[in-house]
DNA sequence: TTCAAATATACGAATTTAGGCATACCCACT
DNA sequence: AGTGGGTATGCCTAAATTCGTATATTTGAA
């Protein structure tokens, strides 16, 4: 599928999505759950040095936004990376960044 | 390069650049670039029926993130995109889309 | 049923963004 | 020099983001 042929309502979609992931904190928060393995807020929050809620807040804006999905086990809220094609986005603007 | 390996100020450059990218507008002004033509502001106000403040407005932003580069010809701005890679991009993100 | 860990939400001030309109600027042509 | 087409910029208000701190909520276990 070619972008060229979204709709209105898909174009505002992936405009939230590419949104979700146009910020430095959410930017390291994809690289962490890039290697398609699941992490809780706290390994997250810890990893980056970030607040908890700061953590949380950005996760819950990629969850929302269809970066990421989630799944809660006991006391833990495992996040994970929704799209394996998410990687090869960053991958290409990295290397327009050099 | 992984995007991993982004230093502080790439990530603020990529996630600059993908700020860019991530509006319905620019996209669409995106989309119509993505052949690898150079257009004219106004090819594209028109293209996409918009304001031409507006058109150039959003072209301006996304020279300024280097997503794409111009060249003045007369009374004529050309814009075209500066990295092929930004096709694979939306591509990638319109697949998520679905 | 009380406690603590893990996570989520609420509130608020500071900053950024959007889009419309008017207008200024740049350039070719006469 | 003056005109007009093509571009860029300034100003404005409304709306959205950001990131603290504080506080809820959920859950497992004593």
């Amino acid at each position: 599928m070619e972008f060229k042929d979204l709709n209105p309502e898909s174009l505002e979609k992936a405009a939230n999505m590419l949104k979700a992931i146009a910020h430095p904190l959410r930017i390291s928060i994809v690289g962490c759950l890039e290697d398609g393995k699941k992490r809780t807020v706290t390994e997250i929050h810890q990893q980056l040095g970030i607040e908890q809620a700061t953590a949380s807040h950005h996760l819950g804006i990629l969850k929302d936004r269809g970066v990421l999905a989630s799944k809660r086990d006991g006391k833990n809220t495992w996040y994970f990376l929704k799209h394996e094609n998410l990687k090869t986005i960053l991958n290409c603007v990295s290397d327009c960044c050099q």
